[in-house]
DNA sequence: ATGATTATGTGTACAAAGTACACAATGTTT
DNA sequence: AAACATTGTGTACTTTGTACACATAATCAT
């Protein structure tokens, strides 16, 4: 806590101001993974009375000397023991009443992961994940929160390859395809879609099969891993 | 203050968690105007001691029971005596140690306004309209907010009429061309801009001539009211 | 092993949008 | 009336998006 001496005016000097210091921060993380063929989220049950019942999404307070970004990567490591993920800033919501104790201003992060490379700390009934198309209700505004980060999400995958957070190394073009189709809750014309995968000239094609299908196999693609090292905020 | 009572596991309840009510959130107004071609940013002089003669970007501390997004309206309000302006949350910066007096986390919001209509309380040479290609050092982290801001406003105004904000209600296409010179930092050219503005279809023909210049005049045009009132987040 | 089933892999015709580029018309200044 | 400055306009080409059908490869059931 920096305190600094003979300031012109003293904007923040806590003595004067400590009215101000009324305030909480908190992050709420959108952590979408993807399993058969539907997007889902990880939510929590509420532990509040006004919530009882409801479901949340994963965030905290921030603590005094934490970075806002490090708290999401914080609360992700907390909650799923994911060390080395994609996270980005959706956007802060402010209003007064969203919190039922209290004032409290709170920045969501969005976060893709591979739900099946992450069975880790979700053991319990209370922290699991939900197809997003059904989640209806949820704790304060959450359910806001998760519609922002949703828009903010599609239009992320057209530009960058996010996406690949969502699969294995290896996958298909079907099963790419299939998270677009996804996230975007439409479907897409295959050809159309091959023809604008390789526009973008994201992929490797490995040169191997599918083997695990039961019909004519697809061939294997990954993701530049030139691309996939740019994901990263940190 | 909700004081709620029976909390399954109080989270948020003050008497236990006050040392997370530590943190200040204030908000930084990005105010973007335009004259003489250039775009602008309002900035006023710092009056912290560690950034003595710096310019910093208009901010102030979110109080405890104003919303967000409010707050940013009165800050532009007090200090432009705007009512009825344009204004979008862009980020929110969190870095502990980016305020030297403590920690604050700020969230970013950026604003268009008509630097002609609003001679206002702009008196002094403390607060004034610097043009945004010469601004190089600013307090705190603020040239990190004006850069994100203005990557922002450019991803905006290719999508959204929110350019408008900036001119005066009239205007020929070559004046609307100019800003969007100025605010992409690049020359355009006379025919396609024009083309894809009539595509926009944002426009309506005033069957009206400049009379202020000294060649050929040009036509004037007006956005469509319908996406002027669609502009305001309320 | 054969036929039915399922999914892969591919190309063309058309529409929409972006880009590069030049010349005649209109009003002002001298 | 000539020089000047700026408006207003269109075409050819490229790129991107969209609609759409058929032969091929592997599995499954009999």
């Amino acid at each position: 806590m920096a305190k600094s001496s003979n300031l012109k005016t003293a904007a923040l000097e806590k003595s004067s101001h400590l009215e101000y210091f009324k305030i909480a921060v908190s992050v709420d993380c959108v952590i979408f993974g993807y399993e058969e063929k539907e997007l889902k989220v990880l939510l929590i049950k509420s532990d509040l009375k006004e919530f009882a019942g409801s479901y949340s999404l994963l965030g905290d307070l921030v603590r005094p000397d934490e970075d806002l970004d490090k708290a999401s990567y914080r609360i992700l490591k907390e909650r799923t023991d994911l060390d080395d993920v994609f996270l980005q800033q959706v956007h802060t919501f402010g209003a007064v009443n969203r919190h039922p104790s209290g004032r409290v201003v709170s920045t969501a992060y969005y976060s893709l992961v591979n739900i099946n490379n992450h069975k880790l700390k979700i053991n319990n009934n209370d922290l699991r994940w939900h197809t997003v198309k059904n989640v209806h209700k949820l704790a304060f505004d959450h359910k806001e929160i998760l519609a922002t980060s949703l828009l903010h999400l599609r239009g992320q995958i057209e530009e960058h390859p996010v996406i690949h957070n969502l699969l294995d190394e290896k996958f298909s073009l079907r099963e790419l395809q299939e998270v677009y189709e996804a996230i975007l809750n439409t479907p897409l014309d295959r050809r159309n879609f091959r023809k604008k995968i390789t526009l973008k000239n994201w992929l490797v094609d490995l040169n191997e099969m599918e083997d695990n299908v039961s019909h004519r196999p697809g061939k294997l693609y990954k993701f530049k891993p030139k691309l996939i090292k740019n994901n990263k905020l940190a």
